[in-house]
Parts: structure tokens; sequence; C-alpha cells
RNA sequence: GCCGUGGUGGCGGAACUGGUAGACGCGCUGGACUUAAAAUCCAGUGAUAGCAAUAUCGUGGGAGUUCGAUUCUCCCCCGCGGCACCA
């Protein structure tokens, strides 16, 4: 039976106060579409929907206003759910979950234990923006400019202590104890989902292959090892200076022999009140000073290189130091300019007079691999270096591992307490959730509430029983979204996040609905927490959504995005009011292709409108008794519909399965009688798109049961396969007519047909040197 | 800059694995109904020429492959989205 079930799951949404936009009713009339046609045909269908209810704008509303977060929420929760009822969107109501509420967040929490006691949630220092004035975290979008979004001051980068979740270890394949566990990477292999979000991924894991090169520092008394990585290890003997970013230790370390000192971390000290965005402006003019009195000695030829701190190294990637080769590196070639370096040109091919040369081409000035291609200089290279043990092949990746903590209130609290006899203590499973305090004062004081408030603050050490306090620090909650997907199987249990017996009933999720904007993030993360729950056996999945679709961003009229400030914004609750829910559905379906970016046009909902009118109208044309026969051409086109509109809504081509039912109403229109059991079926295939006209169509037949009890209706191939096809008649490729002939005529036969045809006599009067047939299609007589 | 994606009537968009370009809808034009208007119904609607049959051109631009190209290949232009010094 496990053939049969389907899991349709839409990306649940933060419960804005503003209520639902015409970009979530897209998504989600697609997927009730889908679920409701699935259900027709048959299907267990699963088809929840939640709600993503943790986050910065309920807290910074509370701020504001001092309204409580989960006021807000609640109220916002509310208004969507009768805003979707409304809609005809069907949902499993029994499923709902809430990712604010602590039946919800505790499960969260006990994912947080998971990871910690496997080792793949740990804490260590992280840059933040920092606020000197209001003595808190920001942000990166409210440290965007550079200046304090709430006082103006200036943003700084500190270093404080904060969790990660070691995404970075669920990158490649891996084996854990015995169980095979594809990684992040290669998983992508296995689904379906579009090409641009799966080179998102991709390119967001950043993968390089090279080499570490081990470089010897010195100041001519110490010695010192640095390992730097590279993807160019066949450019090594072009290598003219060494440049590290500006917090790397070997400042610290040979500060006594760096004679510029107090240049060097005036240097320093500037780049570190750079924010990204800075950093980013400046990106073009590089900038760096160099250490004077220390220099780094190249493993290959033994030749001393200078060392510079230049901030266009970043600290976070490889070990934060880089071998410069400018002849071959864009940047390196703009800093050896700029500071007039040596420019050693190891690969033939460029004008390094000009520019840097990234391209392939043969070995020069090169020792040991003069004369081989870039390929072969890049293993040899390798080899040697391996051999004489001064570095080895290497792998980076520009993923790192997930920081998932939050200065902030209205989050799951993470489960750890702070002894200061034990130390670190993750809270007893027993002990979960920890609850979110209520009591807590939303006045931006500076720091995360929860530190203010002694009830959640204080508490007995799990271990000895003396007062400790808890981590004030709430999740990401990308981390409560990562795993809402399993809870819907089993929302109710109190014992596991989910039972493995459910999860492998319904799991993985057939279609996923969601906007293109969480391609990278939070689909990232939901593949990492579910290959984790795979590796601890808490399921047998690996990748949890195995067919993905985005929909497009609908713009407003003029093409541009929909704006508040504009006042461009459509609500759907006025175009329902004024048009209902059916057309709003069926135009947002009709607009064009789901994944497509479109305008809104209001005028265009009335063709739907018509559409759904026409349809109502036209009931009235119906007749019980089936013995007044349709005609031929109505019997065809029903079929043909049947099978059009099913395949179309397979494809989520929705826009074309609706223009077939059109042409099907605009048909009979045209019959002064329709029969009870053509307008049954076509009321059935309307139906997951229209639900409440086809609803009530349906009633008025006196049917006892709803229409979406009735199994989807089937249609007779044989009779398609009957149909005449219109043939296309070209003389040397240019169309000059059509000729309706049976299915699958043979050459000659239209042959003949045609030399008697008044309309193409003319043509077949002469010779032609031959005849191109194309069963169905065309026939191409080239003279 | 890199990666991705798209460019088809006045507009949203259709077109199966290369085979009738413009389905369906909006809008527009003419007509019917009406005292009139709205709504509705009927007819027409890519451009140019022609009373018409029909002919020529036409899917961002240019080349190519093919009997035949919106579809495949190469070059270029423009729009949109993502990433952004990842060594």
């Amino acid at each position: 039976m496990n053939n049969k079930k389907f899991y349709c799951l839409d990306m649940f949404p933060y419960p804005s106060g503003s209520g639902l936009h015409v970009g979530h009713v897209e998504g989600y009339t697609a997927s009730d579409i889908f679920s409701r046609y699935k259900r027709m045909k048959g299907f267990n269908v699963i088809h929840p929907m939640g709600w993503d209810s943790f986050g910065l704008p309920a807290e910074n509303y509370a701020i504001k206003t001092g309204v409580h977060p989960s006021k807000t929420v609640d109220t916002a929760i509310n208004n969507f759910t009768s805003q979707m009822k409304k809609l005809g969107l069907e949902y499993d109501w029994e499923r709902e979950v809430k990712t604010s509420s602590s039946e919800y967040y505790r499960w969260t929490q006990w994912l947080f234990l998971l990871l910690y006691k496997n080792g793949l949630a740990y804490k260590k220092k992280a840059k933040v923006n920092w606020c000197e004035k209001c003595s808190t975290v920001l942000a990166n979008e409210q440290a965007e400019t550079g200046f304090c979004e709430r006082c103006g001051d200036q943003v700084v980068q500190k270093d404080l202590e904060q969790w990660f979740f070691k995404i970075s270890d669920f990158i490649e394949d891996q084996e854990f104890e015995g169980k095979k566990i594809k990684g992040l990477l290669s998983g992508l292999d296995d689904i379906d989902w579009p090409q641009t979000t799966k080179i998102a991924q991709k390119n967001w894991i950043g993968k390089s292959v090279g080499a570490e090169v081990i470089f010897a520092i010195s100041d001519d008394k110490d010695n010192y090892n640095l390992n730097v990585f590279t993807t160019r290890p066949d450019t090594l003997y072009g290598c003219t200076y060494m440049a590290i970013n500006p917090e790397h230790e070997i400042v610290e370390k040979f500060k006594n022999s760096i004679k510029n000192l107090s240049e060097v971390s005036k240097y320093i000290e500037e780049s570190k009140k750079k924010t990204d965005m800075e950093k980013i402006i400046d990106a073009k003019d590089k900038t760096g000073v160099e250490l004077e009195g220390i220099s780094a000695i190249n493993p290959l030829n033994n030749k001393r290189i200078k060392i510079f701190v230049a901030d266009y190294v970043l600290s976070g990637y490889g070990s934060g130091a880089i071998m410069a080769v400018p002849a071959h590196d864009e940047r390196d070639y703009a800093f050896a300019k700029k500071y007039n370096l040596e420019i050693i040109e190891v690969i033939s091919g460029g004008d390094i007079s000009k520019e840097a040369y990234t391209g392939d081409g043969t070995l020069i000035n090169s020792e040991i691999v003069n004369g081989l291609s870039v390929e072969e200089a890049k293993k040899k290279i390798i080899k040697y270096l391996e051999d004489k043990k001064i570095g080895q092949a290497s792998v980076n990746y520009r993923l790192r591992d997930w920081l998932i903590s939050r200065q902030r209130y209205w989050g799951a609290p993470i489960p750890i307490i702070y002894c200061d006899k034990c130390g670190e203590l993750p809270v007893p499973e027993k002990d979960l959730p920890v609850l979110l305090p209520e009591d807590v004062d939303f006045l931006p004081t500076g720091e995360s509430p929860l530190k203010y408030s002694k009830s959640f603050h204080e508490v007995n050490c799990p271990l000895c029983g003396k007062k400790a306090r808890r981590e004030n620090d709430t999740m990401d909650t990308f981390v409560c979204s990562s795993w809402y997907y399993f809870r819907y199987l089993d929302p109710k249990n109190e014992q596991i996040f989910a039972e493995k017996d459910k999860i492998s009933q319904f799991m993985p999720v057939d279609l996923y609905i969601g906007g293109a904007d969480h391609s990278v993030m939070h689909l990232l993360y939901a593949r990492f927490i579910a290959k984790v729950l795979q590796r601890y056996d808490y399921t047998d999945i690996n990748e949890p959504f195995k067919k993905l679709r985005h929909q497009g961003m609908i713009l407003a009229e003029d093409g541009s995005k929909m704006s508040k400030s504009k006042g461009s914004v459509v609500n759907p609750n006025d175009v329902v009011s004024e048009y209902g829910a059916d057309a709003l559905r069926l135009y947002e379906m009709f607009m064009g292709p789901l994944e497509e970016v479109k305008p809104w046009n209001t005028k265009n909902i009335l063709g739907v409108k018509r559409f759904l009118e026409k349809t109502e109208i036209l009931s009235e044309k119906v007749v019980e008794d089936d013995s007044k026969k349709d005609s031929q051409d109505v019997i065809l086109e029903i079929n043909k519909t049947i099978k059009k509109v099913g395949e179309d809504i397979e494809e989520l081509k929705f826009n074309t399965a609706i223009s077939q039912l059109m042409i099907m109403l605009n048909l009979l229109g045209k019959k002064e009688k329709i029969s009870f059991n053509t307008w049954k079926k076509f009321l059935l295939v309307l139906a997951p798109f229209a639900p409440f006209t086809s609803e009530n169509l349906w009633l008025k037949l006196n049917e006892k049961k709803s229409i979406f009890e009735v199994s989807w209706p089937e249609y007779d191939s044989s009779l398609l396969a009957e149909e005449k096809v219109s043939l296309a008649v070209q003389f040397n490729g240019k169309t000059r007519g059509l000729i309706d002939v049976e299915p699958n005529t043979e050459e000659s036969v239209i042959i003949s047909m045609l030399k008697d045809d008044e309309k193409f006599k003319k043509y077949l009067s002469g010779a032609y040197k031959k005849v191109i047939y194309v069963k169905n299609r065309i026939i191409n007589f080239i003279v």
C-alpha cells in the first residue's frame, strides 16, 4: 500500500501580521490542486500546514508595541487559517504544527541535544556584528550600512562564543556503523529538483580541490610551519609573496621580530572595523602591509618571499593565508602591480604584461614540471610535495558550519546549563522542554531578554544540584524549519519527535512547493538534519524532498516588485470578495507557468470569472436523460479533456489545463443540450481547480456524495487514437494547406488524395525529387 | 565579475522527442440586443500587399546544420535572479 501514498508539502509560512499575499496563494493553490487530484486518483494523500512562528518580526513588533509575540503570532495564525479556508485550501488541520509552541520546540531542543551528544553541536568564537553603544549583537540586515539600525553608532566585528552545527561533516558521503549515508553533494543526484536550485546548493557548498603546501616562516631565529591551501599547486614556482589575513596568528607570534609592528597593527585595527559591506566596496582596491623582518620560504625552490597582511585574504577559508601567484591570479596580480612585486610567468599562453593569465597552457620557469600541461603539473607537484612531506592533496569548502545561536528572545532556547563546578552540561531530556519565559521585558536593553529573566536564568545544576545558569541564546529559526515535515507525520507524539514507522510510511515528501528564495538555506539545512536523523537511525530517509518545484514571484502590474510603499501590493482578500475564491485560484494558475515570474493583471481575472459564470449558466442545459446522446465532437473533446487535464496536473502545467477546460466549456456552450454523463465528467476535472463552483453544481445534480469523494474519470484512449489528424502539406518546406486524414495513413494513399484535391493538384502536376512524410504531422514535397 | 535563467502579437502566455508559430485568456474593432449604456451573444484580430483566393515577411540580433529551426550549434545584445576577493 505504501506506493499509493502521496506526501504533498507546502513551505510553511511565517505568520506575518499582513496576512497571506498573492505569492502564498499561488504556491498553496498549486499544491491544493495537486493533492485534491491525487486523492481523486485514489492516493492516500497527506497535505499538512503549519506555522514557522518564531523569529525576529514578532519580537521587533513586541519591542515597538509591547504586545507579546505569542499574541501577535496567534492573531496572525487565526487570520491565515481563515484566509486559507476561504480560499478552499484543504489541509490536514489535525496535523497542524506551530514552531513556537512548547510541544514543538521541545523536539527542536531534543534535536539540538542529539547533535550535541554526538559532537555535531559545538561552541566556538565567531565574529558577530556588535554595537558598543547598545552592547548588543545585530543581525546582518540590521548592520548592512555599517551603522547600528537603532542608535546609529558604528558597528564593529566582535568575537563571541557561538553555537554551531557541524554541517561540514555531511558534505561528502560517509559510512556510519556500516550504513552508507549520502552527503549533501552527491545526494543532489538522487532528487528531482530544479537545476538552478541544485546548482545554487552546489555553489554554496563550493568544493575546491587542490593542495596544502607547507611554507616555513622565519625571522632568522625561529621557524614556524604554515599551511596554505591552493587550487593551483602547478603554479607554485610562480609564487612571489605570501599574504595572510589581518587576524592571522603569526602576527602575534612574530610581533617581536616585525620591525614595522605599529604600522601593521594600525592596518589590522582598521580592517577590523570594516563590515562585510565595506569590504565588498573596497574589494577593487587591494591594500596590505608588508611584515618587515620576517619572510616565508617557498618549499619547492627555497626562495625567500615577502609576507603581507592583506584584508583581501579571508580568515574563514583555508588557513587564512595564501601563496600569491601574481602571474596567474587576478587578485594577486592587482596586488603585485600596486606594491611593485615580482611577477613570474610559469604557464605560457597569456600576456602577463597586461593581465593575469588563468587559462590552460604549458609550464615554464618551473624546474621539475617544465613542459607539462596544467593538469599534469598539478599531479606531479602534489606527488612531489607528498614525497618530501612538505604538503599534500587537499579539499576545501566554502560552506562553513552552521551558526545557530541568536541573541534573541523569540526562538527555541538552547538546552544547555552552565555550572561553575561541573561546566557546560546538556539539559537532561526528561527536563525538556526548556520553556521560554513569558515574563520578559521587551524594552531594548541591549542583550538577549532571556538574560534578564531570573525565572528562566536561574537553574539547578543537573549534576551537582548547585545553582547554575542557563544558556540564554536561542536557536536560529532555520533549525525549527529543518525538521517540521517529520513532525506533521506524528504531531501529537510526546515520546519522540515522530515514530519511525510513521516516517517510513509517508516520507520522503513526494512534492514540495515553495519559493525559490529558500533555494539555499532552508533546503540545505533540512537536508542536513534529515541526514543526521538517518545517521542515528531515527529514519531511513537520506533525501527528504524527492521532488521540488518553486512558484515564481508575482510582480505588480507594471512589472516591478509589489511594494507596500508604492501601494502595489494586491491583497487576496480584496480579490476574493470581488471575484470569489475560485476565480482567484483559477486566475493565479492561469497566469502562466508556475515557476515563472509573472506580472499581476486584475483585468485578466475577468476571463476566468466569465468562465465560471458560463459554467453555472450551462449547468441549466444539462439533461438527465442520457438517451439524448452527445454529438461525436463532444464525446471526443471530453475524453481529450480528461486526458490533457490529468497529464497537465501531473506536470504542474495548470495554465494549459485550464485552457483545455475552457475549450471544453466553449464547445458545450455551442450545444443545445448537455448530457448528464459528460457534464459530470467535466465537473470532476474542474473540481481541483474550482472546488466551490464544482461542488455546488455537483450537488445540484442530486448527488449525495461530495464531488471530492468521487474518483477521477477515465478516458477512452481508443477513441482518441481514432481521431482524424490534420496533416500539413508542404512544398519545399512551405506549408500550403492542410488535409484531414485517418491516423497513420500510408504515404501513397495521401499522395493520391492530394492529386485529386482541387487545392493541391496544381503543385503536383510536375515532377518532384523527394517526399518527406512524417506520420500524422507533415508531408513535404521537394520540387 | 562569476553562475544560472529568460527574450514569441497591443498584453499574459501556447507549441509533443526539430514538423501547421501565435492554442486559451485579456484588450481592441465591427455587428446583434437596448431609447441609451452596462452585461451578454456573434464575427474579426501578427505585419505588409490585395475586393478576394493568395503571396511575402515574422519567435531579441547575426551566422550555421536541416527538406524543414521558437526548438539544435556558434557569436553578440538585453531583462531578471543568485553569489560576490573562497586562493
